[in-house]
Order: structure tokens, then C-alpha cells, then sequence
DNA sequence: GGCATTTGGTATGGTGGATAACAATTATCA
DNA sequence: TGATAATTGTTATCCACCATACCAAATGCC
């Protein structure tokens, strides 16, 4: 049985980062010397990751999806029978935090928390059927424009490359 | 002459995040699936730019220094004579949000803004000599304790591979 | 001289992240 | 078995970061 809680009205994500910024020092003087920063990995790290993720929400845009939003998704998808906890401390959630995004995307019907059986405690999270076909469709954007163009810049084997030193960082650092 | 403004206290970063998060899922039942996750670059690229930045902080925690104001030193001190706009737009700071920052790193007096004679608009950002040696202090930090141990599990090669290609999708993409 | 623009700043709201505390439930173990 | 500890989802709350609207002073531009 499904427990439903207040709905949460869904909130769509903003965009459109950069050209804001880029429209305060409209006519510049000579650019300034970046110095050690361009050598910084954190910060072209943030600099990027910032990047990726105003692609992804434009290419995602038709579907109201944030990164994370999407990540929780396919999460829940791939672990079915999984709880809160589970799904948000392998994504790096707090418990507390992931209770909104979680009321959100059940007021989408995206998602559902069913009371868990064994332990009445916890809440076994599944996708509805509209959100196996949010995630499909969001799925097909993603691969289509996002990952796609950055193929593009990249190169496959440098994409995977790239890929593959993002992960180490993250786990091994 | 320098423009000073009320004394805004310096606040100290919090970093250790990751361990918190682990904390709350002790004793795992089997991993979940990652599924397309670690295939998204979006999602690698946020996990390493956590791990970076929360070493970088433990890295200069003795000079308390986040990124973004480390970086707004190193900006300051290698284009000397530029105004609030200017530094802030080139790291992509919103003016609003950067006066507060100043604020700080002034009470701290490791900068200062000095009214511009041919502009009286605008403060220009100098570095105190106090400033000048953080800055240096913390360059040294970094480069002996936070990119060696990068150059460490990554070889120098792909560190810089990887920084090419991060530089490239902050531009390009 | 009158107008738009620029600069630094204030006020404010949104959003993510983090902690403390709590009730209900389950696990542990004397 | 029964008392105590631990876990789960949740609320409330705080802080940091990001973004917008607006303002006064100063400047640029006819």
C-alpha cells in the first residue's frame, strides 16, 4: 500500500548559469591572467561539472528532471526492494534531504513508498509506471543530446578516459 | 586610502562530509547496482569535485581558506589594479554574492579595496602583505600536499590529460 | 544639462547541505 | 522476557551558495 503524504508542489529547475554572469563585464578590458588557477584541478573540476550540469538540464528540460532527480530514478529502478536509506546513502543524500525530493517526486507520481512488510520501519521505494516512462524517455534525451555532443568534443576514447579518472578520484582520492 | 566598512567575522569551512554520509549506512546488505550512473559523466564529475574540494580544505585548513576565496587571492594577485566586477566575473561570481566574501577576506586583512582616483565608482583589490604571505603559505600547502597526491594516483601525464579535457567542456562544450 | 550606464552595495528568496531531535519500530542481550 | 540500544523516516532548523531586483553614487554620452 502506497503511503501518501501532503503533496509537495513539483518546482522546476532553473538554467541559463553562464549568460547571466558573462553580462556583467560586458565591454572588457584585456582578460585577466588566470595564473596558477587554469592549473587548479578543483577548480576547472567545478568549472566543468557546472558545465555538464546546465546541459543536462537543458537537454533533460521537457521532462522536469534535475541530475539528481534523475540519478534517484535510475537508482530505484536498477535496486528494487531498496528503502530510503539505501538509496540515498549510496547516492551521497542525507537522510533528512532526500524526504523532499522523495515528496516531489511522488507529487509527480514519478515514484512511490510502499511500507516495507519485514520492517515496518522503512519504506521500500519502487518507480510507477509513469516514472519507468519518464526515466525511459529521459534516458533517450540524455544519451541523445547530452552524452552525445560530448562525445562529440571529446572523443569516444577520451570520453572514457576521462570517465574512468573521474571515478578514481571519487573513490580512491 | 583603503575603504573599510563594518567588520564582517570571518567563518571557518566545514569539510568531512563524506564520512558522515557513510556513517549512516553501516553494516550494508549488497551494494546496489550503479546502473547508468557511473556511466554519467555528470555524476562522476560532481562526485570528484567533491572529494577535491573536501581535501583541498583539509589541505589548507591551517590557513583557512575555502577554494573560492583561494581563488579570489590568486586572481587578486596576479592582476593587479582591477576592480570588484571584473575579478568577480572572471570567476564567475555575481557581484552581490562577492561583496560579502570581500567583506571577509578583508576583515581578515588579507585584502583591501582602494577607491580608484580615475574611477570613483569602483574599489580596486590589492592583496595586504599579509595576504601576499597566506597566499603563498597556501600555495605551498597545495602543491606539496594536494595536487602531489593527484599526481600521486593519476601519474602526471593523465593529471594533465584530465585537465585539458576539463578545460575543454568548461570552454567549449 | 539631461539621460542612460556602470559600480558597489543591500535586501531578499531559493536551493542544497548538515545537524539535532523525535516517534515508531526493531535488534540486542542480560 | 524485559529493558535498553539501534534503526528508519521525519521535522525543524541552520548555514552556505546562488540568483534577482533594486538603490545611490559616479561616470559616459549626446
Amino acid at each position: 500500500m502506497t503511503v501518501s503524504r501532503p503533496a509537495v508542489p513539483a518546482r522546476p529547475p532553473r538554467l541559463a548559469r553562464k549568460e547571466r554572469i558573462k553580462q556583467q563585464a560586458a565591454a572588457e578590458t584585456p582578460a585577466l591572467q588566470m595564473g596558477e588557477l587554469s592549473e587548479l584541478l578543483g577548480y576547472s573540476l567545478k568549472r566543468a561539472q557546472l558545465r555538464i550540469f546546465e546541459d543536462f538540464l537543458r537537454c533533460v528540460a521537457p521532462l522536469q528532471l534535475t541530475p539528481a532527480q534523475f540519478s534517484v530514478l535510475l537508482l530505484v529502478d536498477r535496486n528494487p526492494g531498496r528503502n530510503q536509506t539505501e538509496i540515498a546513502s549510496t547516492l551521497g543524500i542525507l537522510r533528512p534531504n532526500f524526504v523532499a525530493m522523495l515528496d516531489s517526486l511522488e507529487s509527480r507520481d514519478l515514484c512511490a513508498r510502499i511500507r516495507s512488510t519485514s520492517d515496518r520501519r522503512s519504506h521500500i521505494l519502487v518507480l510507477t509506471d509513469k516514472g519507468r516512462a519518464v526515466l525511459a524517455r529521459a534516458k533517450k534525451l540524455v544519451a541523445a543530446k547530452h552524452e552525445a555532443r560530448l562525445n562529440e568534443l571529446l572523443g569516444s576514447a577520451n570520453r572514457a578516459a576521462l570517465l574512468a579518472m573521474l571515478a578514481k578520484i571519487a573513490n580512491e582520492f
